[in-house]
Parts: C-alpha cells; structure tokens; sequence
DNA sequence: CGCGTTTGACCGGCGC
DNA sequence: GCGCCGGTCAAACGCG
C-alpha cells in the first residue's frame, strides 16, 4: 500500500506555492471586483438620479406623472433615492478600502513569508551574510522577479502558513547534517564553507520541496487533504520503502544519514505521551538489553504520513518514557499535534542545524541568521540565543547508531541534578553517530548547575563539543517558549513594531535571572510535548477537541517568519512581559513533570502499559 | 464490519 | 557467510 503509494509520488513539482496566496488575494481581488461592480452600479443609479429630470421625467411623462405635483413628488423621491444611494457608494467605498487594506496586509504577509523562505534559500545557497538587509532586498526583487520559482517554495499555509511552511521545508532530509565541516572558522571561510554546504542544503531542501511544496501547496483548504495526501511526501528514507524512493536517491545518492530522530525523554506515568497525533501502532520488539518492549506506531493523520515513534520505557527508570519521533508529518495537524510536531521538526531542525551551523558560525555575529533546514532564525544579538557550553560533554550514548538523534531530555531529577549520569531535568542532547562527527551537545534546562547551563547576557550559550562558538537553533525552545506564553491564536502577523534590542536584551536578563523560567521552560517543553490539554490547559486556550495545545515552535516560527529580520526580537520582546509572568504562573513546578493521560486513545498500547502502568 | 492491536515472520544492515 | 539486531509487514485477533 504504503510502497505504491510512494511510488505514485515521485512527480514533477507543480507551482503551488504562491497559488495559494493568489488564491486569496484573487478572492480578494474578486470581492473587490464586486464591491467595484457595485459602486459602479450605485454610479448608473447616481446618473439615472441626475439624468431623472429629463428622461425618467419623460418616462414619467409617457406613464402616468402628467401633473406637476406629481412630478415634484417624484423628483424628491428620486433625490432621496439618489442620496441613499449616495450614501451606499460611501459605504461600498468604505468597504473597498477596507478590502483592499486587507488585501495589502494579506500581500505583505506573503511577502514577507517570502522574503522568509527566500532568506532561508538564499543563506543556504549564497550565504549572504554581510547585510541582511541587502540580502532581503534581494530576495524581495527576487520575489518579484521570479515570481514562479519563488512561488514554488514559498507560500502560504492556511491555518499554520508559517510554521507549516518552515516545518516541511526544514523537513525531513536529515541529510543536511552532511555539512558539519570543520568547526568554527573564520567568517570567511565559514562563509565559503556555507557556500558549498549552502548548495548542498539547497538540493535537499529542493528535493523535499517536491513534497513540501504539494502538501503546501493547498495551504487555506485543508479539505485538500486528498491531494496532500497523494503528493505524500518523500518516502521513509530508512526501511520502510527501501524500493520506493527513487526520487531521493536519483538526487542525493550520497544522502547517508538518515532521517534525524527526536528522542524525547520524560516522566509519564501514562503508557504514551499525548502528543496530540492519532497513531496506529504496527509494530513491538523487545530491544536488546531494555526489558522494556519497544512499540512502533506510525502517524495515521494520513495514510501517507512518513511519521513514526517509537516508545519505550528507560531501562533503568521505569517512571521515564522514551518518545523516539522521526519524520514529519505530511498533513494537516490539530494543535495539539502541531506542538509535537513542531518540536519535533524543530529539535531536528536544530540538529540538523548543528551541522549547517559551521557554516552558520557567524551566529554570534550580530546579525547571522540560523538556517535550520527552513527555519530560519534571526539571531540579533537583541535576540536571546541559547548557548551551551564547552563542557557540555556528557555524551549520551550513542544508542541509536544509524540516526541522527537529538535528545529532549525532560525527565525531571531534583534529587540527582547534580549528578552527571542518567537524568537531567531539561537535558538537551543532540547526538551525532556518524564517528567522524561527534556531535553531541546538550542543553541543560533542568539542573541549576551554572558551569554547565551559562547564561551570558541574557543569552543562553549553546555549543558543541569542541566547536566554541557554534550556535543552534537551541534558540527555538527559548523562542517557542516565549511564544508559546504569547499564544498569538491567529497566525497572522501583527507584531511587527521594530524591536528595541536594549529592552530585549534587558527583557531576556530579567527573563533568564529568574530561577523559575529553566524550571518554566521545561515545563513548557513539558506542556508541549504531550498531556494535551490537561497539564498544559493552566492559562491556555483549548481547540474544540479539548487539547490545547499549541507548539512552542509554531508559533515562534510563525513571528520568526513573520517579522523578517528582527521580527524574532520583536515578537519576542512583545511577549517578554507576559513570559516572565505566565511562566511561573502557566507552568507546572519543575518536579511535576508527570504527564497526564488526557486521551484515553493513546494510553491504548504503548509498552509501559504493560509494565508499569496500570491505567 | 471496521479499526486498531498483537505477534511472529521477514528483511536489510552490520559486525564478526 | 553467518548471526544478531532493529525495524517492518501482515495475518490473526479483539473490541466497539
Ligand atoms: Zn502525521
């Protein structure tokens, strides 16, 4: 089934990108057809009125209205009429202005989801650091120009446009990671190596791009589904349809790594983690040298979704739940979902960014911008970043020697914070099998410990082993967190008031000064990942289904994108009020990182129900 | 009857 | 080449 289904999909990218956003702006331009067809319609009126005297008199005249007092009568009438219908064409007018404003809102936040993605393609490809500026004039004239190529990619996704956008083209193709190249560099030769790397990214980012750019593509009608479906997505990569892929093995022979996994470790006491998703379980093997069963599902949101989890229960502590994802999810997601989604994607944007970040180097440069498979993040130096320290060694073992694996450690540890072994709260890891490039950082949110977790100005340091100044996208918790606070329900775009670096900055010390908002932005994470609504509901908004859940991400992604250059600041800045306060209060202390089974479905079958739960 | 889980078989990768 | 192992498939089964 799944195979030729894959196999239908190899098929010519069609230009759906901008379709959508011309769609609507169509749609726009035919209400403001109407409206003019209206105001044109209210002018013939307009005309009649002036012309009455003379013909409708006449008329009149043939008719009935012989008597001059009549004739007065309908003459006032006919004045009152043509008031009224002055008075209409004011309001049509009103209404076409009002039309076209949105329209040109509408315009703008396409364009800037362009110069978006364009940044993103362009850093990839041509690297242009020096002056973002620049570079977004570019890509602007570039839009402009090439509209075609440009719509190709970027687009607008209805409900989730940006982050739905930037998480299928940060996407799959884990192949990024490729280009870890040296470590930091001189700018220049980070430049250079960007370069080559960018053209590299560039190719994949193509290829998923076929797949991307279809599910896109029918980005305001999710009842498109269909469609989406069948444009699928490029394959499982790994086993699953070793046969199927063509496409991607025509393109990127060399393609080694496979698909980048998120693994996230947490405490739940549930059999599975509410991750908002429906999943069909296909598969359980007990895993050599865990008691503990592992389970396969896979993603049923479409029958083509490439993605899978597996789920499995930590060996030496039952209490914590192993949630492997790998994939992205070729369909539309509920909210809920999203947030998983979304962090998945992220996290594996962000290893994945690992890699490009030799090139990316320059993140601590002012204005360098991380282009994580797609997403695309600003760092100002307004802008908080996370760093991780030198000393981040603690290495989690490479248990997964065939994937890129980025670890989300959530499991909560008070008592064995300090201890550098199992558990940390907050954990951050990313893990690098490939021998030649052990990449292994972690970020560590839970445990206090200020040598491992530095915050310098406001900016949590992120580094990879051995590699001093490269910077992740470890930024995108710290960014989703705060934006997941700022809860913007409609993806639009309305922050876009230029940031005032001083005041973030200043913003981001309050924020990070405050012990709560490690344990908070766990909690965050926490919130995200599963337990749907429940745990996460506190001060959040519920979608219909009753989880509420919103990814940290998506909503980052969708300011990122939004607010081009320092948009990210800005948003930022626009929540950082709001951050500090609803942290403590929206999060769940740091120690209760318990997940609670919102959806009886998913406690379905996972392992740990068998073991240790009894649900 | 449809859907999802269970479970053993099967397959490919990898190390010896 | 062989065996181990992770991962997937798919028939059988159970449930609503
Ligand atoms: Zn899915």
């Amino acid at each position: 089934m799944e195979a030729a289904a894959a196999f239908g999909r190899p098929r010519p990218v069609v230009k759906t990108e901008k379709p959508p956003v011309r769609d609507v702006s169509h749609d726009d331009d035919r209400d403001s057809p109407s409206k003019q067809q209206q105001q044109q319609q209210h002018l013939l009126v307009k005309r009649a009125g002036n012309n009455h005297a003379k013909q409708e008199h006449d008329t009149e005249d043939k008719t009935s209205c012989s008597s001059d007092k009549k004739d007065l009568s309908c003459i006032k009438l006919q004045e009152d009429q043509l008031e009224s219908a002055r008075a209409e064409m004011g309001e049509v007018r009103e209404e076409n202005q009002r039309l076209k404003q949105s329209l040109n809102q509408i315009m703008k936040d396409y364009e800037a989801l362009k110069m978006q993605f364009l940044g993103i393609v362009g850093r990839d490809s041509k690297k242009l650091q020096d002056d973002d500026n620049d570079v977004n004039k570019e890509q602007q004239q570039q839009q402009q120009h090439d509209d075609d190529q440009i719509e190709l990619v970027s687009l607008s996704l209805g409900r989730f446009p940006v982050s739905e956008k930037i998480k299928k083209v940060a996407d799959e193709k884990s192949s990024m990671n490729i280009i870890i190249g040296g470590g930091d560099q001189d700018e220049e030769a980070a430049c250079k190596e960007a370069l080559s790397l960018g053209l590299n990214c560039k190719f994949e980012r193509e290829e998923s791009m076929v797949a991307v750019v279809k599910e896109v593509d029918s980005p305001n009608s999710f009842d498109h589904e269909a469609t989406k479906e069948e444009a699928g997505e490029t394959n499982w990569p790994s086993k699953g349809g070793k046969t199927m892929r063509s496409v991607e093995d025509d393109v990127t022979p060399q393609n080694p790594p496979k698909r980048a996994r998120v693994c996230v470790r947490a405490r739940c006491e549930t059999a599975t983690m509410n991750d908002g998703c429906q999943w069909r379980k296909y598969g359980q093997k007990i895993a050599k040298g865990n008691p503990c069963p592992r389970a396969y599902y896979r993603c049923t949101g479409s029958p083509t979704c490439p993605v899978r989890k597996q789920v499995q229960r930590c060996a030496d502590d039952m209490s914590i739940l192993i949630t492997t994802y790998e994939g992205n999810h070729n369909h539309p997601l509920p909210a809920s979902a999203n947030a998983m989604a979304s962090t998945t994607s992220a996290a594996a944007s962000m290893l994945l960014s690992g890699s490009t970040t030799s090139a990316t180097t320059a993140a601590s440069s002012s204005t360098a911008s991380n282009t994580l498979h797609g997403l695309n993040f600003y760092a100002n130096n307004s802008k908080p970043n996370f760093y991780l320290p030198n000393n981040s060694s603690s290495i989690i073992s490479s248990t997964s020697p065939t994937h890129p694996t980025i670890t989300l450690d959530l499991t909560s540890n008070p008592s064995s914070s300090s201890s550098n072994s199992s558990t940390h709260f907050g954990k951050f890891t990313s893990n690098f099998p490939n021998s030649r490039y052990p990449f292994t950082g972690q970020l560590d949110f839970g445990s206090s410990r200020n040598n491992v977790l530095s915050w310098n100005n406001g900016l949590l340091s992120y580094n990879r082993n051995n590699h001093p100044t490269t910077t992740t996208t470890a930024n995108n918790i710290y960014q989703n967190y705060i934006q997941q606070q700022q809860r913007n329900p409609t993806t639009s775009l309305q922050h876009q008031q230029p940031p005032l670096p001083d005041t973030i900055a200043a913003a981001t010390k309050a924020i990070t000064a405050d012990p709560s908002f490690q344990s908070a932005l766990a909690a965050a994470l926490t919130s995200i990942i599963g337990t749907g609504g429940a745990s996460a509901s506190a001060g959040l908004t519920k979608s219909s289904s009753g989880r509420g859940e919103q990814s940290l991400f998506q909503l980052m992604t969708t300011t990122a994108t939004t607010n081009k250059g320092n948009g990210c600041g800005t948003s930022f800045l626009n929540n950082i009020t709001t951050t500090t306060t609803t942290t403590t209060s929206n999060s769940p202390p740091t120690g209760n990182m318990v997940f609670v089974p919102t959806n009886s479905k998913s406690a379905s079958a996972s392992p740990g129900d068998h073991i240790d739960l009894t649900h």
